[in-house]
DNA sequence: TGGATTTGGTAAATCGTATTACCAATAGGA
DNA sequence: TCCTATTGGTAATACGATTTACCAAATCCA
């Protein structure tokens, strides 16, 4: 393993001189062949420097950790794309972690955001697991990016087009006739769940009736159960729009089980794309969020040094309406 | 921030008496009261180490790196959640690559490797990209451990139960009486894709027809083509055996278009399960490999001292049959 | 020839932790 | 009283890169 020094001795010169020649340090005045035989004993080496040394001497890692909910979830792994997108760009690398499976305050990730070992912190989860990681970060002043999720701590926020996705998903269903249209929401109290409920109102204007929302987590089995009681207890309504894609899995099942017909006798349609959501029993129509620019404005935000003290970003690449075949104008039921 | 020096000084010992406590060196003799007060000065100053430091000193990073050839695969998220819970487990943190959006020779994941910030490269990936960090993990001695992929390099292989899942999928068709199948394998030359093979053709015996084996690339869209392709210069199959999922969604597509019912006329059934599988336009029949087991496992080698110098792990964990309705008995064409 | 510049570097001090070797003071034993 | 253990620590160094301050030798200009 090739150091500095070694470096050095081997092209007769100072430790300090490859470092400069490395680091294109330009107030190092130096001969060009001297230069040129540094260049050659690095090259021929193949020398690369200590990141521990490094990181250690500059109190900088070049490192950002990206804290999952859960890494399986067929939605958020385009935001991680998106952030490992940039994050080559800006030369950073990516300490992956899954509040599901840990990140509590003994493991290693808590170590290292605790003890330098990372430049920022971009948690797209919340709850007791990432608590301790907050509390390691604001220990060593780590910049910490929030997606989606305000909390009451010194963040930086970055949200979604939420209120303009879900009333474009309503807009969506008025347009095509729809006056009796359901919600099934998140989980209340989220940041972007009041969002998507405020775009949904405003479009829906005086058409809402409030036992026509429901919520439930963000599995494809909540989003059944939740599905199944507002369908049964409206069997009114004609058109559905679901905060999250895979609620709207579940709320596929359950109209099925009612028999209910997607689109004849129900639409639906939902935030979020899914990567299949075209070769579903009913392909999905649903509205796109720009996910992958979100996980590239966590990282950017990150990055750049006043980044991460402004306090909101919101995210402006408008949402995309896909339309497939779950959608349609209300049939002899509407 | 504080240092062990400032615990130090603040408890009236010297540093080094801090460390010994801190990682609990038997060889200390030391008053009860001191160590009481040394505890008490890192509880309430919440002391963290710093760990660029500590990596420097010891050489050891606690890292690993695990590279995807695509994080955003439905199939494959599994064997980060795998990896994911076991570096939990040994105190690991993991440093995510992919293939596609970066790894290149000038990435900090590359810089990372070659100057001794990982412990472990965990590669599902192949290619010229990845080519890049082989070499930097050469350099430093880092031990590599392969994901179903067979290289000219020293790594640790790690291989799932392909021909018994081949095998499995192929007894499936030909229990519910089918004799005409294909085979919608993945690319030619792979290690899974030969073991795959293997397991097909035994279990085929002599019914094989060379001519009804295709390849193609882990999309849909690639999977179509090739599925498109085969079902229309052999109208006679019955059965369509896909080594991957992902695929398998795209032979399901090209069914569709010929005009084939699923499983009337055609039954398709295929090596992976997917999260939605089950709610597709014709829920898939799959078998399902113990994918978070491989990446429990990856990790486990590059954990284990001796791990990785073993030349290959095959995981025997046996896949799983799980029935769904794309497969059914031979209809009228049959 | 002498003073001022420029050229081409170097020495040394961090960064924070871990560990080995050592040692003063007290206690114990005869 | 003297010798040996034991207790309870400490001093010093290495890990590898970076950077500031400094400086000898060569060159230039008059």
């Amino acid at each position: 393993m090739a150091t500095l020094a070694e470096i050095a001795k081997r092209a007769g010169v100072s430790p300090a001189v490859v470092s400069r020649v490395l680091n294109k340090d330009t107030t190092l005045r130096i001969a060009k062949e001297t230069r040129e035989r540094v260049e050659a004993v690095i090259r021929d080496t193949n020398y690369a420097p200590n990141v521990a040394a490094q990181s250690l001497r500059s109190a900088k890692s070049e490192t950002v950790a990206v804290v999952f909910h859960d890494i399986a979830n067929p939605v958020y792994g385009e935001i991680l794309r998106g952030a490992q997108e940039e994050a080559e760009r800006q030369k950073k690398a990516i300490l992956l972690g899954d509040a599901a499976v840990g990140g509590a305050s003994g493991s290693r990730l808590a170590q290292m955001i605790g003890g330098g070992g990372v430049d920022g912190l971009i948690l797209q989860a919340s709850g007791t697991r990432t608590d301790a990681l907050i509390v390691q970060a604001a220990r060593q002043e780590v910049p910490v990016v929030l997606l989606q999720t305000r909390l009451d701590i010194e963040a930086h926020l970055i949200l979604l087009p939420d209120a303009e996705a879900a009333a474009m998903a309503t807009a969506h269903l008025k347009g095509l006739g729809h006056r009796r249209i359901g919600c099934l929401a998140t989980e209340p109290g989220l940041t972007f769940t009041e969002d998507r409920m405020k775009g949904w109102r405003q479009e829906m204007g005086g058409d809402v009736d409030e036992d026509c929302v429901t919520h439930s987590g963000p599995a494809a089995a909540e989003g059944e159960v939740a599905a199944h009681d507002l369908l049964s207890r409206h069997p009114d309504l004609t058109g559905l729009v679901c905060f999250n894609a895979v609620a709207a899995v579940g709320a596929l099942r359950a109209a099925r089980a009612l028999g209910r017909d997607v689109p004849g006798d129900l639409s639906v349609i939902a935030i979020h794309d899914l990567k299949f959501a075209a070769d579903l029993q009913v392909p999905l129509t649903v509205v796109r969020m720009p996910l992958a620019e979100m996980g590239r404005a966590s990282i950017r935000t990150i990055c750049d040094p006043n980044g991460a003290r402004a306090p909101t970003t919101r995210i402006t690449t408008p949402p995309e309406l896909l339309i497939r075949e779950s959608t349609a104008p209300p049939g002899r039921s509407g």
